[in-house]
DNA sequence: CGTTACCTGAAA
DNA sequence: TTTCAGGTAACG
């Protein structure tokens, strides 16, 4: 569900609420555990309890709560997954799984209805960069890179966006945003973008995911911020989940195909399907 | 490379 | 009843 801004809007809530505190225990459903975390619950505890949270960060979907151990503990929310900040007195959250308690009376609350996120524990933060493309709104993410991981690939443009190793952070829907910002058929043979389309897409990759951040996330059916609110940007989207309504630009009808197996809303005017300039026998 | 599986619903 | 879901690992 979270792609790289709905991540970033937990980070930017919970940062500074759990930086500088201790952590008191953890909990977390046997049910879920198997697949939540490699390791039994008393390896997690002993990594996690009386260790202190010095930083939160993130990096592509995964949000990494540094510890003054020099580990770290990496969170993946996957589709349904929520990381929210409560008293501890509160009430369990719907879907809850687990929870990280810390001292002074309040939990992360780790609810997750369909039980694939992940937690994993590392020796130091930058593992969680191996197998990670670049930010696309850092400064790693330049032209020269991208152009890198486009060329040659004959699959569509869409999958090698949603690859995380060649660009981290972009999910579903900022994927089809960027492509229709650009004006990019989603089934376009990714190594046959022209260098305009290319450029143009490079930029929209960042535009529709500050716009994201801005808007604090997209909240279609789970994601919630670190306070468990909604974000705003499903306001704001121009195709995701548009199929059947008016194109914002040219007033067409959005369509809905699928593309490497994902639902994928575009324009068919604002993004025209174009033949291949390959040679063929 | 594309497709399926993982899990639990909500919506068509 | 069937399809679909914001992600990714494991298939073939």
């Amino acid at each position: 569900m979270p792609e790289l801004p709905e991540v970033e809007t937990i980070r930017r809530d919970l940062k500074p609420l759990v930086v500088g505190r201790r952590i008191a225990g953890v909990e977390v459903d046997p049910a879920t555990l198997p697949r939540l975390a490699a390791v039994p619950l008393e390896e997690l505890r002993s990594a996690l309890v009386g260790r202190e949270i010095t930083s939160l960060e993130r990096r592509g979907k995964h949000l990494v709560f540094e510890l003054d151990c020099g580990r770290a503990l990496v969170a993946h929310l996957r589709m349904t997954g929520r990381m929210v900040w409560r008293e501890s007195g509160a009430a369990t959250e719907p879907y809850e799984r687990g929870r990280i308690v810390l001292e002074g009376g309040n939990d992360l609350r780790w609810a997750d209805l369909r039980k694939f996120g992940t937690w994993r524990l590392v020796t130091n933060a930058q593992e969680v960069a191996a197998n990670l493309g670049p930010e696309p709104v850092g400064p790693d993410f330049t032209m020269a890179r991208f152009r890198a991981a486009l060329a040659g690939r004959r699959a569509p443009v869409k999958a090698v966006l949603l690859d995380q190793r060649r660009v981290s952070g972009l999910g579903n829907i900022y994927v089809d945003e960027a492509l229709h910002r650009a004006g990019i058929w989603p089934g376009q043979a990714a190594g046959e973008l022209g260098p305009a389309a290319t450029k143009r897409l490079f930029e929209a990759c960042r535009a529709v995911l500050e716009e994201g951040i801005a808007n604090r996330g997209t909240s279609f059916s789970d994601y919630v911020d670190g306070q468990g609110k909604e974000g705003k940007h499903q306001m704001y989207v121009k195709v995701f989940r548009r199929h059947g309504k008016p194109c914002y630009t040219c007033g067409t009808t959005i369509e809905r195909i699928v593309v490497t197996g994902r639902g994928t809303h575009f324009c068919p005017r604002c993004q025209p399907e174009r033949k291949s300039r390959g040679k063929r026998a």
